[in-house]
DNA sequence: CCATCAGGTTAACGACCGCTAACCGCCTTG
DNA sequence: CAAGGCGGTTAGCGGTCGTTAACCTGATGG
């Protein structure tokens, strides 16, 4: 657990309120001068940091299907030869991750079709060996399903655990302990 | 069951249309022009049969939460007494409503914020009363919780749900019937 | 101590968007 | 058969948006 004490730069500063704002009023209902004025400084000095408007949903799609799928893949190696307890651990970190980088959880599905071609493969490669993940560790644990049903199954538990944003007044641990009762429930009905 | 033969209106078709092109690209990512061509009229065509874009977005929400809660309403009359059953009656109609109406379920929690307050406040004030009516139900049978928690579980289970807007290959009847077996599995969780 | 440069500023441009204006053909109906 | 309105059309206006241009300033380092 590595945490850090200097203070974010200002590249840091601008992707995360322009997660917010991305996540709250749609990436064209945001323009960059609100952007600007939300870390202080005026629309076009954006530029100085960013080639364009586009480059900051792209860097903040791409970067957190990348560390959803590295910490899927550390969890794989460290509790491999176990799927319960492995896909305990996925579920565990994707709440946190839910809970924690709220904004990013709602962009990461909902403005996708927003990105360049390029960016816009990138991103799904990466969701798609993020689901992979969790599929396999499914069938080992289940293995009657089909495929299909298995895939289905994990895309339909990613949206019970992304519905976080629209809630409030539980209390992290209480929703991060409810969530992981509701995903096991849910996975648990595929072996009756 | 009522089933209508008869042509849909022009203003129908607009709807459809619209719905389907604020679910793929986001309210503000489509112009009236797109809409119009859609249908195969052209842009200021539109203001015929709407008197703007927000208000073919306002009806489009008032409706399906309007819906939503009538089906929803139905129910409780329909297998009042007996909590399980009805849990199960609401389950298959949110069901039937993720799958037949994919792209307004999408926007219905996406693009809210686009209306104008007197719409956003009604259509928040349908979703409300809808989610309460899964939350008695469910407080009945699984009496435990406290009711925030409960809240938390309708919401998420709507999130399970409505995640079907991002699969396809297993086709409807499979799909219908995973997503009942898992609704109940994540509400079976809160009993144990 | 001056040159450089990172990181800002304001002005402005071109494209696009929602919407209105003005006009028109066709069906309906008294 | 004339009148009117329903449901279209195209032209264009005003505003907004992403982006670029040109300029400025304070810290840095040889």
């Amino acid at each position: 657990m590595s945490t850090r004490t200097d203070a974010p730069t200002r590249r840091e500063q601008i992707l995360k309120e322009a997660a917010r704002l991305f996540a709250e009023r749609g990436f064209h209902g945001v323009g960059v001068d609100e952007i600007g004025a939300a870390v202080g400084i005026s629309g076009p000095g954006l530029y100085r940091h960013f080639p364009g408007k586009d480059a900051m949903l792209a860097e903040l799609l791409v970067g957190i299907s990348e560390r959803l799928l590295d910490g899927g893949r550390r969890r794989v190696q460290e509790a491999a030869g176990d799927p319960e307890a492995l896909l305990g651990s996925l579920i565990d970190g994707h709440i946190d991750f839910a809970l924690d980088d709220r904004p990013l959880i709602t962009l990461h599905d909902r403005e996708l079709d927003r990105l360049r071609e390029t960016d816009r493969k990138r991103v799904r490669q990466l969701q798609r060996q993020y689901l992979e993940l969790w599929v396999t560790v499914v069938r080992e644990l289940y293995p009657a399903p089909p495929e299909a049903e298995a895939r289905a199954t994990v895309h339909a538990v990613f949206g019970l655990l992304n519905s976080t944003p629209h809630i409030g007044l539980l209390g992290r641990t209480a929703m991060e302990s409810l969530l992981r009762r509701l995903a096991h429930g849910a996975f648990g009905s595929l072996g009756a």
